[in-house]
DNA sequence: CGGCGATGTGACCGTTTTATGACAAAATGA
DNA sequence: TCATTTTGTCATAAAACGGTCACATCGCCG
């Protein structure tokens, strides 16, 4: 008798809640002069599991990262003295501080000239008032964005893609697999169904900037079929003929 | 006895708090001259989670719609060479294109003027300097009406095409479905009980700029109904005599 | 019922798209 | 630095697809 049981997982799963054994606790700066505002942002971040640190101009930021490199830094697009958009600058400048994601805060009113100047480097911004789930949600994309992501273990298919370690097995076994192979499992996988076409995954693979014939994503898609075939899992990245490929179980 | 558990875990989409993503992203064109406003407009549209197309001119941008049709525009009115409204009324002429949505950028003062040739098909407008949030309520409005639902599933008599998977399913099951029938599908089904003529059929699914015979239509007809006939919906696809054809299922 | 135009269908073959092995450049690491 | 791995590109093979034709059917009309 064969049996197939089919779950479908759609729930929202609180990942924070799975994958916080073991897993390193991102540091936020927070640079905001209105205490309230500073506190409630303090709170909702401690909330969702992360370390906090505070700064209530960028003046005092800039001394804090002197010793203490945050993961991700949330700043008030108007502050007293050197604007939020001075200090973007700033950190974008040095090195030591240039890959630091960078979240603005601004009021509503304020949005079209924060966009103005947005080529300062930030990475996203929020109008106040905000909501804390949105802040959260935003705040683990760049995260994400920046390869950072705690999301922990992304498993599909058998497949596992363990990120805090750089590891991946199917059914235990561990699959040596090289690192652009890697990123483009994780694409796949992290969207299963999607079709993506070559451009998109050459964005989201190789990122934006580099400039790569459209034919050598083929080349690695084969690749990646062939690691994936001893375990029966190469016809899982399938062809759609005319628009690009994707990972699914079905067909 | 075999069985499979296959858990296929949804992460929850982690920039998708920014409440209604669905599964669809839509691809947006940007036709605008100026650099910082195209992308400005660019990391909008991104922020929002929508794929981007750019292009200078109006000239590059009828090019790149030649392989490319994206969900929906956003044009400058004024473009240096052919002008916004211009390539408005192009794209209204093409059956190819002619379905997608378009919504003007214009200056402030530019208003009145452009209002004069509203009938030039486009289908809002917003005067520069715009908020980010009120062209992506806006840009939201215009792919709503425009009959794409927000998850990008069309669905009709028990055939489902999703844009974003590129798959077509009949009452559950997968349809092996190649791309010209595909899209022949989707011109079908988007306008129940319309007839089609052949020539339409030509513009819409093959776009305006090949040169074919009329008769094949007929042979994709064909091959859509041997498709469909498992499911006992090849009667569905309806010749009229003398006309051309039309999906329905009366008759 | 016969004729005629319209439509259905299978086959054919050129074209386009994708798969894959080979190779050299580049990166990595000891 | 040298050996090894990784990577992008190309050339070519293989497969899928698409358009057309020839001929079979069908349906309408006199």
């Amino acid at each position: 008798m064969v049996c197939f049981l089919l779950v479908f997982w759609h729930q929202p799963v609180d990942f924070g809640a799975i994958a916080e054994m073991g897993l390193m606790r991102f540091k936020i700066l927070i640079v905001e002069d209105e205490p309230e505002i500073r506190e409630l942002l303090k709170f909702s971040l401690e909330r969702a599991d992360y370390d906090v640190i505070e700064a209530e101009s960028a003046e005092a930021a800039i001394s804090l990262l002197a010793d203490k490199k945050p993961d991700l830094a949330v700043v008030d697009w108007m502050l007293p003295g050197m604007s939020g958009v001075a200090l973007a600058k700033r950190l974008r400048k040095d090195d030591f501080t240039s890959d630091i994601p960078l979240l603005m805060l601004t009021a509503r009113s304020e949005e079209t000239d924060l966009l103005k100047s947005f080529d300062a480097g930030f990475d996203d911004y929020m109008s106040k008032p905000f909501s804390p789930k949105e802040l959260i949600a935003r705040l683990k994309a760049l995260l994400r964005r920046s390869g950072l992501s705690d999301d922990g273990v992304l498993e599909a298919a058998g497949i596992r893609i363990d990120k805090s370690n750089h590891r991946v097995t199917v059914r235990g076994k561990a699959l040596a697999i090289g690192p652009t192979e890697h990123r483009l499992l994780e694409v796949l996988l992290q969207n299963p169904e999607r079709v993506f076409e070559r451009d998109q995954l050459l964005d989201r693979v190789w990122g934006r900037s580099t400039y790569i014939e459209t034919r050598t994503v083929d080349v690695h898609i084969m690749r990646l079929r062939t690691l994936l075939k001893p375990h029966g899992l190469d016809s899982a990245v399938q062809t759609v003929r005319g628009v690009g490929y994707r990972f699914s179980l079905s067909d």
